[in-house]
DNA sequence: TTGTAAGCGTTATCAC
DNA sequence: GTGATAACGCTTACAA
């Protein structure tokens, strides 16, 4: 089937292109009628412009990018339902990739996406290895906004989580309770926020007086398969906290399940607090301490923070913009 | 921030714009020299070729457009993965759009990746509002193939799941383990695959010359909120089954959820059986029987589906693909 | 108010 | 082997 273009309706009605083409940007003088006329037959012919050709010539698209590591965990998906709502009722589309947790697909996804003219890119960064591409990408003017993880280096607006506020609380909390051993379960260890949530573990212990021994920072990671692995080791090196802080569900999901099968009773061998209120946190058993992260908010924030970079593309300074959370206590982390 | 094209090329180095463009598709006739030239200059220069241009003559992408109902269960994020795998190896680029339930979004989400000329469409359906719109983007020659969710009016190759047979097979499960009173939580009525998850459930009673009443078959959603109602329902009319089938796991974990908070020990008061192995079967307390679909597998299926249809736009007929489970049995359907 | 023509960055069809 | 030139579908000065 061929596509129906102006040309198509031009020849139909006798009229030359740009008349044609005016009569669907109304920027320009047209008499009613034979817009009327143009408009009618255009639906009559089910005529769609080609929004290719619109971008090739206004070298933009109304699309915007979105780049993140994966979307297993529910915390992604959840931010870009945030993102879509904002972007979505300012006429924008969304076009997602994920990049199954490798850094080469992170940076094939953003050069489609470059390629396909989107107005805008959303990223979460896997590392620091594509930031040089990246950072050419905003000097030739294309806005990007970060989120969750960044990189200090790149000039962007940023949306993050206070990651050290937020892991000292968690800490706080277990302490208050009456636990003193604490191990954490540390992130992947190339990640800010990793650093972060692990700084906020080391200072709420120091605050309180409780000396940490270098073992009680376990390296772990944000898979449960990482969380697994972890309390496996402590088990074999008969190295048993009374509580874990890990830096994300997961991997405390996975601990907790290796230390439960192993015949430890939760909290009251050993207590958990996670990160980032998985969907699972509710539903395990016992249900998982962890810190909420307002997910769709900061989706919300990322989606302004980019349409008001996209609409004054002069004025802007990167702004980088520090979201709340708040600890939800379960009965993993309840009182010795 | 400029964008260098061929024509930058051709005028540095005194060449005209076609000698320029053979020298990126080598099916034309150069000089090696020439080419070699061309090639580095582009490189000295940052040149990247405009694919939207590309696109607006050759009128195809390498780009593959996904619809998905929603992302928030991992069940489309894992097909994602798998579709992507393939599709990838081939060299097309994914673009992802989710519809957060909305079968408007559904329909925008389809238009946008047309308007950006994706050469395939992979859909899953939400209802059968947009059907007639599909049927002229398939008549238009666009390759299409549906999963999971389909509609049978459609002629697209299809990659499907046996719901009926691996729902007879589950509810044959919870009678092998002695229980009689089994009742369904059943999906959106809407669907055809809870149309068959309920027919599956049905014919396995009968099979075992178990009688049914009408208020076996509970009419609930697939969503945690719309197990939870079920149960509460039940509950409230004092209708306690000693087993449920639930037509996925998150309506099975919620109506779970309400039972054990009303003092029923799962499974020795009632027994449960889920539907798709969500990431949270394995742990939830007990842990949840549930019907696990080879996830990855189907995305591959879909994705081997598209290319071929692409590849070969003439002689293909839509086949339906039927791919098979297991039923991986946990404590929360063990013998009475 | 409408038409002509140039141009967006490519590829493709001719000549030479 | 290389160079003009038309074409893809559209917008937009400028001319009429």
């Amino acid at each position: 089937m061929k596509h129906i273009t102006i040309k198509d309706i031009a020849k139909k009605l006798n009229l030359s292109i740009s008349t044609v083409s005016r009569a669907f940007n109304d920027k320009y003088d047209i008499r009613k009628e034979t817009k009327e006329l143009i408009l009618e037959t255009a639906k009559e012919l089910n005529y769609h412009p080609n929004p290719i050709a619109k971008k090739l010539i206004q070298q933009r698209s109304f699309n915007i990018g979105i780049v993140v590591p994966e979307f297993i965990n529910d915390f992604f998906p959840k931010v870009i339902i945030g993102a879509q709502e904002i972007l979505f009722e300012k006429g924008y589309q969304v076009l997602i990739t994920q990049a199954n947790q490798s850094i080469q697909m992170e940076k094939s996804n953003v050069k489609t996406l470059v390629d396909n003219m989107v107005d805008g890119l959303i990223i979460s960064l896997m590392g620091d290895d594509n930031v040089e591409y990246y950072q050419e990408l905003i000097e030739s003017g294309l806005p990007i906004v970060c989120f969750n993880r960044t990189n200090e280096n790149l000039k962007t607006p940023k949306v993050i989580f206070d990651d050290y506020k937020w892991s000292f609380f968690a800490t706080e909390h277990l302490i208050h309770e009456g636990y003193k051993r604490i191990y954490h379960l540390a992130g992947p260890s190339n990640l800010s926020l990793s650093k972060n949530r692990k700084l906020g573990f080391i200072d709420a212990n120091k605050k309180h007086k409780i000396e940490l021994t270098e073992n009680q920072i376990v390296p772990a990671g944000f898979m449960m398969e990482d969380g697994k692995n972890a309390a496996e080791e402590l088990i074999a090196k008969n190295d048993i906290p009374d509580a874990i802080f890990a830096a994300n569900d997961p991997a405390a999901i996975g601990a907790m399940k290796v230390f439960k099968e192993h015949g430890y009773k939760i909290p009251e061998d050993i207590a958990f607090v996670g990160f980032s209120e998985s969907g699972l946190a509710l539903h395990v058993d016992p249900p998982l301490t962890s810190v909420e992260q307002p997910t769709t908010e900061i989706g919300r924030s990322i989606a302004r923070l980019l349409i008001q970079q996209i609409e004054n593309p002069n004025d802007f300074k990167p702004q980088t913009l520090i979201l709340n959370g708040k600890l939800n206590i379960r009965q993993s982390s309840k009182a010795k």
